[in-house]
DNA sequence: TTGATTTTACGAATTCTTTCGTATATACTT
DNA sequence: AAGTATATACGAAAGAATTCGTAAAATCAA
């Protein structure tokens, strides 16, 4: 199904993290969890969610005076989505490069790779 | 040493990813190479890579008419700081879920997959 | 040399994103 | 009820990123 919802902007993906974290919140929350990293103004933390429900990126409950605002997309597929064009992008397509990047560059426990060699194997298994 | 050269945009990206695969290149050059695959007009690639001297993306010889454009900055080491910051505002900075999205959703091949076992078993005995 | 072509230079228009000021409504406290 | 605090609505300013029109300079072909 094409999807006509857009790609979040920086400061959305921002709230949309929220969002996904806590689930259903409202401005205040949304604006305190934002302003314990960098400083934002109340009604820039509210015009942003009000454009987002606009696009269909959250929801929003009026029925009270407080709105409550939840996100209206899946986490993990909008990983995947941004993730693929960011390969695309960044990586000229090569989601290797990016993984072998990704296993360099940031340091990895122990338990990381165990989990991650269990899921190559999973692949592996399933490629028979 | 602190970077002043700024994070490439979106549409800078594209020049330095024709740049990084073809090495110093005309402006139609790589007018040609975008055109490819979107409708993009000459003045417009023009002005994004003479900005993009102006940021210190880019670096040019201006000896004849045509001057020759090249990528001032690594392609590693710029995928390697994109990485980063797409795997906190993307991932909250798990780069364990990165891997295991792109090792889910893109499909694998048996050699990538061993490519990555390998180096894992790289990164386990460093870790020693 | 004249005219056609290609290139760079410059500036401005456009579009998208982010931020904020102000007004208005609703609730709470005493 | 009056005063204070907190919420949403609205619009516009400010900032970034992108695109394009036009002009001037250099090159080439006849």
């Amino acid at each position: 199904m094409g999807n006509l919802i857009p790609k979040p902007t920086e400061a959305e993906l921002e709230i949309l993290q929220v969002l996904w974290e806590n689930g259903p919140s409202t401005v205040r929350f949304v604006n305190d969890r934002l302003s314990e990293k960098r400083e934002v103004g109340y009604t820039t933390t509210l015009k942003l969610m009000q454009i987002m429900v606009d696009k269909g990126l959250a929801k929003r409950d009026t029925a009270s005076r407080t709105h409550i605002y939840q996100a209206a997309i899946n986490e993990s597929d909008t990983q995947e989505r941004l993730l693929k064009s960011f390969v695309q992008r960044t990586f000229r397509g090569s989601a290797m490069k990016l993984v072998v990047q990704a296993l360099g560059s940031h340091d990895t426990s122990k338990a990381e790779l165990d989990e991650i060699k269990a899921l190559i194997q999973k692949i592996e298994d399933e490629q028979e």
